[in-house]
Order: structure tokens, then sequence, then C-alpha cells
DNA sequence: AACACGTGGCG
DNA sequence: TCGCCAAGTGT
């Protein structure tokens, strides 16, 4: 299956991602783009409401009873790591601590430990700190209102609009990566979200935002689910869109993304983070402290090694104790 | 604003 | 194979 005389192979403009599948649309647009929706917001909302219901994935978070504290224990182990990764992790912890104040109860090395392999182990530093503030200051339940949320360590401008609206329902844009590029497809054209910006994108969903709170609520919901599985970063899968006989991207011929491109990721192999996460790998596997020499012997390069652990301890992930590295 | 921060799966 | 990407946050 090497060969595809089908392909049309219309001059590889850029190495951006082949439009989908059922090639380039009927009616081309030829003006400029677009900076209004074609279809009403209200249209398009519907559209993607409808289409969540039915196709939307069943995860358990979104499952009915969820509490917030399941709610904020998801939120914070899906930023950056993808949803399969998260599931059996958050089963496992929400198991072990129902609630904030039985995390917020363990020391937070506890939590670093059961957090395993999801990465950024600062998560669970955060997090563990995040249910002592809610113990202490919110009487062991989950605040609801965006600035309270704001204020806990590890809890952003997303974060804490996801939980107020999904854990509470209140009525607020909810913003992420695969919202981003809805946006940037559907009404603005560009194949490509430009660079975060907090304002600029809060308005964006703002001025799509169903009024009903139950409304928005799934729109919110929608709209990310839409960019995970459906208007995908690399292949997206027009032929399933709701909303793809209105995309703006998509009428004007999937044009290639001619703005700033994101920083390449660098590489992992060989880095500081590949180093931090080999003695972190150590640490939550011990339950003993981890001698010098053993740490001495997961990476050659002494300089980068100390500067790996360095890191760690101002972090506050490792702990040196008198014969060795623990968890904090 | 740009970068650091883990880990693993997929095309 | 290897670069891209994944429900971001903090500095």
């Amino acid at each position: 299956m090497s060969d595809t005389p089908l392909a049309p192979s219309p001059a590889p403009l850029s190495s951006a991602p082949v439009p989908p599948a059922p090639a380039p649309p009927a009616p081309l647009l030829s003006g400029p783009v677009l900076s209004a929706p074609l279809l009403s917001a209200p249209l398009l909302s519907a559209r993607i409401i409808d289409w969540f219901a039915s196709s939307g994935r069943a995860l358990p978070w979104r499952e009915p009873g969820f509490p917030a504290w399941g709610i904020l224990v998801s939120e914070f182990m899906l930023q950056q790591t993808p949803v399969a990764r998260v599931i059996p992790r958050l089963a496992e912890w929400l198991e072990r601590w129902p609630t904030p104040g039985a995390l917020a109860s363990v020391p937070p090395g506890e939590a670093v430990r059961a957090w395993a392999n999801l990465g950024y182990p600062r998560r669970a530093l955060w997090l563990h700190a995040a249910a002592v503030t809610i113990t202490e200051r919110h009487d062991g339940v989950v605040p609801q209102g965006v600035d309270d949320l704001l204020a806990l360590p590890g809890v952003g401008d997303y974060t804490a609009r996801a939980v107020s609206v999904f854990a509470y329902g209140h009525r607020h844009p909810v913003v992420d990566t695969n919202t981003r590029r809805v946006i940037a497809r559907a009404i603005d054209g560009n194949q490509e979200p430009a660079p975060p910006s907090n304002s600029r994108d809060l308005a964006a969903m703002d001025r799509l935002l169903p009024e009903s709170v139950e409304d928005a609520r799934v729109f919110n919901a929608g709209a990310m689910e839409l960019g995970a599985i459906v208007c995908t970063a690399r292949a997206p899968k027009c032929g399933e869109c709701p909303i793809a006989d209105a995309c703006a991207w998509r009428l004007a011929g999937y044009p290639a993304y001619e703005g700033k491109r994101k920083a390449v990721q660098k590489k992992y192999e060989g880095s500081d983070r590949h180093v931090r996460g080999l003695i972190m790998a150590e640490l939550r596997a011990a339950h003993v402290p981890v001698t010098r020499a053993e740490i001495d012997s997961l990476w050659p390069d002494a300089v980068q090694r100390e500067r790996a652990l360095a890191g760690l301890v101002a972090d506050g992930l490792a702990v040196n104790a008198e014969t060795g590295y623990v968890l904090p």
C-alpha cells in the first residue's frame, strides 16, 4: 500500500497537515478571511451541542454526580497528559483520597508517588497543596468561584474556569487548546490559532457561548471535544464535523498556516528533563532514601546530574535526608 | 514573551 | 525512525 497512484500531489506548499480526507470543499470563498461565523452563534453552538450529545465520549468526569473534587483532580491530571493515560490514575486516586481532606492529611510525597508516570510531577505537589488550602480555607469543599480557584496553586485560567463550569455549572467561557483550534478554523479561517491570548480567546468564546447556563456548559465541553476527536491538530476529520459546512478554514480551501510557529519542543533525550525524570522515577520506586551512589549511577554527566538534582530539591520534589534523597 | 517542565503514543 | 502532540502553569 505504498503506491498511491491517485494522489493528486498538488505542490506541497508547506509541511502543514494535508487537508482532510474528503478533499477540498466545493465552493471556495474568494474574499478575505471572515471575521464572523457564517452560521449565527446560536446555530453553530446548537450544532456542537447536538453533536456532543450523540458523539461525545463517555468519560468518567462526565458521569452525573461526579464530585467537584474529582473534576479538580481530573483537570490537574489532564494538563498536558492525554485522556487515556489519566483515566486509570484518576480512579486510583479518588479511591484512595475521596476528598481534599484525605489528600491533605498525607505527606506531599505520597501524592507524587501516586502520580506515577503522568509526567510533570510538580502538578502532584500543587494538587496536594491545593487540597491543603481547600481543607484549611474552604471547609474542605472545592470552591466554586473562578477567583477562589485561581488562588489555588497549579490552577490557572483554564483549570479555574473548567472547574467552575464543569463541576458547578456556572456560566463562563472555557478555552483550552482544542477550543482555540476549533475557533481558529471554524471562525477565523486559519489552520492554527495565533499564540494564546487570554483576553482575546475568552472574548472569542464568549461571543459563541449560549445564554442558557446548561447550554453554555455543554457547549464549552462540546467545543473541547470537537477539537479533541474531530478537529484535531494533525488530520482533522472534516467528514465527521457537525459544522464543516460553515467552517471558514474549509470554505477558504484549507490555507496553510502563515503565522508564528510555536517553538519547537526541545529534544527530550539527554535533556535536563530527562535526567530529572530518571531521578524522580527512582525516588518514586524507593521506600528508603536513595543514596548518592544510586543517583550517580543514573546519569553519567555529573554537571547535568547535579543541576537536575538541585532543581528537584529547589522545586520541592526531592528532599536531602541523612542517608540520601527522599520524596517530600 | 519565551521557556522550562515528563512521558508516551501515533503517523 | 522521529518529530509532533497531549483538557497548562509558573516564572
